[in-house]
DNA sequence: GGCGATAATATGCAATTGCATACATAATGT
DNA sequence: ACATTATGTATGCAATTGCATATTATCGCC
């Protein structure tokens, strides 16, 4: 077997899914445990939340969230019947949506907030001292895409200092 | 809002879960493009491959994989509808199923490898150092779980040098 | 030597995801 | 203006996932 890739390498990969989807799934099981949605929806609220207008067109909120185009579609008929969140057409362009975020959503949003920040706080940053979490995410960085180039399907963005998400994928011949 | 965690660790954590889902996408959809099954089924097959008798209880593939177990099973289904393990009951434990790998099933996992390899090459160990990898999985495995207490849904393992992974989950009130 | 608790797998059904493609509108070229 | 292509969003349908619970078999123990 002509590795290409070296054993600090595999472990680094096998790490990071493991990490990952473990550690994402601790702090969702944890918030869905206090009742709360699906980071996803933390995670389009949040992107409302913080825009001045509280409001974005649909397709700013697919470039900032690591979603599927057709995935997020029914995400957004979820939280949009769940009352978090309005669609409205675009009078500028006639293709486009405008979400803006409502008053429950908001509040949801903000009710979400301290327990997120508390499950982060058991996963994540009391295994890590500061200067640890600063090299990991720089690490991480590095392998993200160049923005630009992105998958198809998922598409991404430039981001903030706060959480963000996503979910993979499957599917086989 | 009185975050208890900084800045550095929800860069982490938001980098983490990005660049995994991201970087696992874009390596399974690599090898998907060259006509190979989901990374999961690889993990089974590289479970029962390496395992000297080329089978292993389903309990045991349970324990080192990280799916849920109701997921494992409709899985192994479909990698024993494929032909490539065969599950065959045990016979010192009624409820048990040992899972062999087939010869197919062990060619397959041959065929993707080196794609596989390729797609960690490309994704991975093109952005990295060396020293920065074994830094990364360091850093990564500070932030698994005390290896015993583990979620109820997922299971654990000890792992080897291998590639290995899952994927999240859902569901709300 | 049978009974309740536990373990290993499995299953029904609803929710979500993936894929391919449809729709509606805008942008562009001629 | 009009056809052509591109963009933003949505949808039908199959596959997968999540959840709750069922099944079948071992264990401990009285």
């Amino acid at each position: 077997m002509p590795a290409k890739s070296s054993d600090a390498v595999q472990m680094a990969w096998a790490n990071l899914v493991r990490t990952g989807t473990n550690v994402f799934q601790r702090i969702e099981d944890e918030l869905k445990a206090q009742g709360h949605p699906p980071i996803a929806w933390y995670d389009v609220l949040w992107e409302l939340d913080r825009s001045e207008a509280g409001e974005l067109h649909q397709g700013e909120v697919q470039a900032r969230v690591l979603i599927a185009q057709y995935n997020l579609v029914r995400l957004l008929d979820r939280i949009e019947a769940a009352g978090l969140i309005r669609r409205v057409p675009c009078r500028v362009d006639g293709r486009s949506n405008i979400l803006q975020i409502t008053e429950a959503g908001r509040s949801l949003r903000r009710a979400m907030w301290p327990d997120y920040d508390a499950a982060l706080a058991n996963h994540v940053a009391d295994h890590l001292s500061e200067e640890e979490a600063v090299q990991l995410a720089q690490l991480l960085g590095k392998l993200l895409p160049d923005r630009g180039k992105l998958t198809s399907k998922t598409r991404q963005s430039g981001r903030g200092p706060q959480p963000q998400h996503a979910r993979p994928k499957k599917g086989f011949v």
